[in-house]
RNA sequence: GCCGGGGUGGCGGAAUAGGCAGACGCAGCGGACUUAAAAUCCGCCGGAGCAAUCCUUGUGGGUUCGAGUCCCACCCUCGGCACCA
């Protein structure tokens, strides 16, 4: 009997060994062609849980694969390591964030060592080390001296529990992505940055191989509208402006204009207001900016407004119509103001009703009877009641009247987006922070790149009162301005983390480079990244935002690429009890049991077994010994000695033959396994790549118990299997290797391929229907002609008695698989 | 409400140019080994039926020689967006 297989004696064996031989240190001084393998690095939360593993397990077996194919794999790994919870911790416990984080870390790396994946740690980044967030505010001041950072003022989204404002995204159904608080309205002054002038491009996934449903989400994120813009004049004494914008898509509805909207926050509305209706106007601005945007966006909600005692005039039919204000109408979209078309838009039929504004019919739906609508109509049809365009169907209406607009310079086409600019400013102490200075007579001043990078003081104080403790921090807020010299003050926001995970990926081409983000050499060879893989919760935060700043670099001239990743892969959530896991929750699995009683490999195995790597589902460890046990099985099935029953001195001619046979047998087996082991590595499919694996090690049983087949054909297989392995179950496969008397490493080998015309089966199963039903199967010779197989099929006994008293009608025939015997 | 993914044995899941439904595993049942148990190995394992056979991929229709796979309608479920003018 050989030793029994112990995985954890020697899975920590050669994790020690490879990390003496640096064995997965890469350097862009090699020949081979680079593959840049990425997986989402982990926010420093403390532990890893089995949703983290099958974050990394499987994408580490994709790049192990990759690597065994003769590329040179970059496979780095790091820590996203900014952001609230590290501060929260300072204030509920008096832990540093600096401390707590590193502390966290330490324990992550340990865990994620444990792994047993090809990290470069050499190569590690940690987002909140001065060394990295230097070039965070480097790239800050490069998007501010390219136009693409600006300090604007505006309503932003405020949670009161995390006492930050948020970015749009982080907002979901009114409450904040992080702590669940319900979001509130502010007008601040803050940081942000154009992301919408690359709104077209983002929409584009040119080149790219992406999952369909991610670049949906992130198109419909954008948002993108066709419409036309409308001016409707304006006569109003003490006020400058002639006219109000609106923004439509249906200028074929402009007839049935009853009234106007503005939001409450639109400038006009101030200079506008007659005086009788000022006290009733303020006090509905004033409602609508208390409330939560969950209040404010209940579709449940009435629609409520005030009519605001102005006018303006349609100019196609000289109309004079009311201005009303009314939160449905949101300032950050379009104009900030709607024409109210009652008959056409639910919104505003609803709103008219509210307050008897007339609801004029423009557009016909089909074989109207001219009765009263009892909602809106909101579909196209035929023009009417809309004097020289009636009759002409809303398309083609659409078309001339943005011309006859455009010709009299009362409007033009245009494109609106959904998406807004990303705001940047955070209240809080951990981020990165923002290199701006105020100087009393400069105005804003950027910090000179010499004088990166502006540390975190380590003395804050955390307190939980909506500023920045920064603010508080005499020596940090306090300071000289680069230009004049005269007593300044500098920003105390911090940047979003998501600027920090915005170019991590460019930074592990050169992760100690000193002098510049990046050596522009090696980011030349190593960028793109070919494989990016993580949870598809980033779909329209991270991925987009990571994309926003490398069109921006390339414009700059700083990347010669236009997407940063090439192919992104989404695996699936393993969630507990019908929910996402979270420390929060309490509901967290952590592998290290798991690891320590059945060892890595077998963990890694499991979860690319247990589901499609894109599906995920919900944790249950009842299927894990069944993986475990074919691990043991595969190492039994090689060091146990393997005995040929026949001398190949006097071997009879009946054994030769038989012997042959099953030798070719298992050839062609072993080179079908390696070609469907490949393919499901390609596509990421590692669950049919494991049952397929586990199918070739059965077979391989079987041999052995056969004793047919000679020593050098079973040695040989021995290693494809091995091989085939070494990147599921690497530390196995590694310590088999080694015993069966091969060159360390396993992992320095190239991946088995796969022969063709070995492959190739010489007997199908050919299956026989009668009227589409499975009646009789036959062996037959994979060169059969159709001839012969209707022949065949014909003369079955069990096929005869189905054809009893009937006429063939046809016979189908599909070459290599069925003959269907079409009966009546 | 709108957009997208998905519904297959007791369970996780296989099967896509439309061609053997249930690969591979878990659980279960039976057997071998053992004083016994564990471990291991072998066999059975969608449902009904003594059987021949029939039924079976969320539901109902359709196309086809043939449908888990294509089309139409509906139900359930997961994810995204949600007053976007």
């Amino acid at each position: 009997m050989p030793v029994k297989y112990n995985p954890q004696e020697i899975e920590k064996k050669w994790q020690q060994r490879w990390a003496e031989d640096r064995l997965y240190e890469v350097s862009e001084n090699d020949s081979r062609p680079k593959w840049y393998a990425l997986t989402m690095f982990p926010y420093t939360s403390g532990d890893l849980h089995i949703g983290h593993w099958y974050a990394t397990a499987p994408s580490d077996v994709h790049a192990r694969f990759k690597r065994m194919q003769g590329y040179n794999v970059l496979h780095p790994m790091g820590f996203d390591a900014f952001g609230l919870p590290a501060e929260n911790a300072a204030i509920s416990r008096g832990i540093h964030p600096f401390t707590w984080t590193m502390q966290n870390i330490d324990n992550m790396r340990r865990q994620l060592k444990s792994i047993g994946a090809i990290y470069d740690w050499s190569r590690e980044v940690i987002t909140c080390l001065p060394e990295y967030y230097k070039w965070t505010q480097w790239f800050f001041l490069k998007l501010y001296q390219n136009g693409l950072a600006y300090r604007g003022k505006a309503p932003v989204n405020w949670c009161p529990h995390c006492q930050t404002v948020l970015a749009n995204e982080q907002v979901v159904e009114g409450f904040c992505e992080r702590c669940g608080a319900a979001v509130s309205r502010r007008d601040l002054a803050q940081w942000f940055f154009r992301i919408t002038k690359y709104a077209d491009e983002l929409m584009q996934h040119n080149g790219i191989d992406w999952p369909e449903r991610i670049k949906l989400m992130q198109r419909n994120w954008v948002g993108k509208s066709q419409g036309t813009e409308i001016s409707f004049a304006l006569d109003h004494p003490g006020v400058d402006g002639k006219e109000i914008r609106v923004f439509t898509t249906r200028p074929d509805t402009i007839f049935g204009v009853t009234f106007m909207v503005l939001a409450p926050e639109h400038p006009l509305v101030a200079e506008l207001v007659s005086t009788e209706k000022r006290a009733e106007v303020e006090d509905y601005i004033a409602r609508s900016q208390r409330q939560t945007e969950i209040e404010r966006l209940s579709t449940e909600k009435e629609k409520d407004g005030v009519f605001i005692g102005a006018y303006v005039v349609n100019r196609l039919n000289q109309e004079k119509v009311p201005i009303w204000i009314a939160d449905y109408v949101l300032m950050g979209y379009g104009t900030g103001a709607v024409m109210g078309v009652p008959a056409h838009d639910q919104r505003d039929f609803d709103f008219a009703k509210k307050y008897n504004l007339p609801i004029r019919l423009v557009i016909a739906p089909p074989g109207w009877q001219e009765v009263e609508l009892k909602e809106a109509y909101t579909e196209p049809g035929i023009m009417v009641n809309s004097v020289n365009f009636s009759g002409l169907p809303s398309q083609q209406g659409i078309e001339a009247i943005s011309n006859f607009l455009e010709e009299k310079g009362w409007g033009k086409r245009m494109v609106t987006y959904r998406i807004r600019d990303w705001l940047i400013s955070r209240q809080r102490y951990w981020g990165a922070p923002i290199p701006m200075i105020y100087c009393p007579n400069c105005g804003i001043v950027p910090v000179p790149e010499p004088d990166l990078p502006v540390l975190l003081p380590e003395d804050a104080e955390f307190k939980p009162i909506g500023e920045s403790p920064l603010k508080y921090c005499e020596q940090f807020v306090n300071t000289t301005c680069p230009q004049c010299s005269a007593p300044a003050k500098r920003e105390t926001d911090t940047m979003d983390t998501f600027m920090c995970s915005s170019w991590y990926l460019l930074r592990y081409a050169s992760p100690n480079c000193d002098t510049a983000p990046f050596d522009a050499d090696k980011l030349r060879y190593w960028l793109p990244v070919d494989l990016y893989t993580g949870g598809a919760e980033h779909a329209v935060m991270h991925l987009l935002y990571a994309r926003f700043f490398i069109k921006a670099l390339r414009d700059m001239g700083l990347v010669d690429f236009d997407e940063p990743f090439t192919r992104l892969f989404n695996q699936g959530v393993i969630i507990v009890e019908r929910q996402k896991m979270s420390k929060s929750r309490g509901n967290v699995i952590t592998p290290d049991e798991y690891v320590s009683e059945l060892g890595a490999d077998a963990v890694r195995a499991y979860l690319m077994f247990v589901a499609p790597w894109e599906k995920g589902g919900e944790w249950d460890d009842s299927g894990i010994s069944g993986v475990s046990r074919w691990l043991n099985r595969v190492w039994n099935l090689v060091l146990e000695k393997y005995n040929p029953e026949y001398n190949p001195k006097d071997e009879s001619k009946g054994h030769r033959e038989l012997r042959e046979k099953m030798e070719k047998d298992l050839t062609r087996i072993a080179h079908q396994t390696i070609r469907k082991v490949t393919e499901d590595m390609e596509k990421l499919r590692f669950n049919t790549m494991i049952a397929t694996l586990m199918g070739f090690t059965g077979h391989l049983a079987k041999v052995k118990e056969a004793r047919t087949i000679s020593l050098s054909v079973w040695s040989e297989f021995i290693k494809t299997l091995l091989l085939l392995l070494a990147p599921t179950a690497p530390h196995l496969a590694e310590e088999l290797w080694q015993r069966t008397g091969h060159e360390y490493s396993i992992h320095n080998q190239s991946w088995p391929e796969c022969d063709e015309a070995l492959a190739r089966d010489e007997e199908i199963t050919l299956v026989v229907q009668v009227n589409g039903k499975l009646r009789d199967r036959i062996m037959v010779s994979a060169s059969i002609t159709e001839a012969e197989a209707r022949q065949m099929a014909l003369e079955r006994q069990r096929v005869k008695a189905y054809l009893e008293g009937k006429e063939i009608a046809d016979i189908i025939y599909v070459p290599g698989r069925l003959v269907n015997l079409v009966v009546r």
